[in-house]
DNA sequence: TGTCTCATGTAATCCGTTACATGATTGG
DNA sequence: CCAATCATGTAACGGATTACATGAGACA
């Protein structure tokens, strides 16, 4: 019901692909869902102790370093969790802020605040070619393939918008500090 | 230093723009800046009485209803805090996290999540332009409207961007559940 | 041998929303 | 006169990060 279902719904889902360890699911998860999504470690541990006194995940072995495998109780959760409604986070854009607020900071400030959005895009779109080949180069999920690209796609998307838009706002701060 | 200097940005910025009550200022975050930037009267409140004590904004006079304006300390305030590195917040978003996932769904369910993401971006772009009037119609402020609208273009790219990515993710999600 | 990565866990802390309480003012 | 809006404030709660503590295994 309340927000920790989603980290709930992080994890289930990172197992339902492979079992895992909390580890490996906080890499798995910071390398291929970064660009939309975030777990710490403080919220994957205690999750990962709950899910399995549910009986939705089980370790194979008792060792320190078994992985965690999701159950079939642990699949049904996920898609009734997966069901519910997506809850819109409260926005909070430091840069559009800083921008909005721009006059107090100049022109020139705020060009190179722009700037650097415009170079982070550009990573992002690099990164996000990696992505692709990594994704590419896994035969044995194939059938979330296309799932998977539907993020990329997005995070693709937005980061050319991105770009395109710090292209426009910087000839109009050009256009403010230098006037004809 | 903290997150707590998001808001006082925010409050100060305000009120760098036009004397406010802290109703009026939670009703103009809430109406200009609402696609970036909110604001809760639980944190707005509590920043004001804050930067009245350290004299950065004073009421003019005594009564319930007298706005707050900001004081040449709290300009200073302002200008410092906006100088500040920009924070990102971790991404949580939970579309694309249930399509990730979205092989656990199936492509129909997944398809409908698109195209209400789609509907939200047409209804944002409408919103723009009409913020984009109200805008242009309050000459007071004309100085701070570039800055303003570099603010409205990014809504507006990211917008389209988002409407863009939903109709190529319908089409490749029709292509999923309808195999020639 | 010593450092780095793997691996788990928890306590402190913070930021922020939600909900509640209160009351003045306005307009139908 | 009653409802809606204006206006302020605070207490409770919750979700999440950060930081710290601990220790095993790898490898140079």
């Amino acid at each position: 019901m309340t927000r920790t279902t989603q980290t709930e719904m992080a994890v289930l889902g990172g197992l339902s692909v492979a079992p895992m360890t909390g580890y490996a699911l906080r890499q798995a998860i910071s390398d291929v869902l970064g660009h939309f999504w975030s777990e710490s470690f403080g919220q994957i541990y205690p999750t990962l102790s709950q899910l399995e006194s549910q009986g939705r995940v089980i370790r194979n072995g008792t060792e320190r370093s078994s992985p965690y495998a999701i159950t079939q109780a642990g699949l049904e959760r996920l898609r009734e969790l997966l069901a519910e409604p997506v809850q819109q986070v409260p926005p909070r854009n430091g840069l559009l802020l800083r921008l909005f607020f721009g006059r107090q900071l100049g022109a020139e400030v705020c060009a190179s605040l722009v700037r650097d959005a415009r170079h982070d895009a550009v990573g992002q779109l690099a990164g996000f070619a990696a992505i692709r080949e990594e994704i590419a180069s896994e035969p044995d999920t194939e059938l979330e393939h296309p799932y998977w690209l539907l993020t990329v796609s997005a995070g693709e998307h937005a980061a050319r918008a991105a770009i395109a838009w710090a292209d426009v706002a910087l000839a109009a701060l050009d256009e403010n500090s230098a006037p004809t």
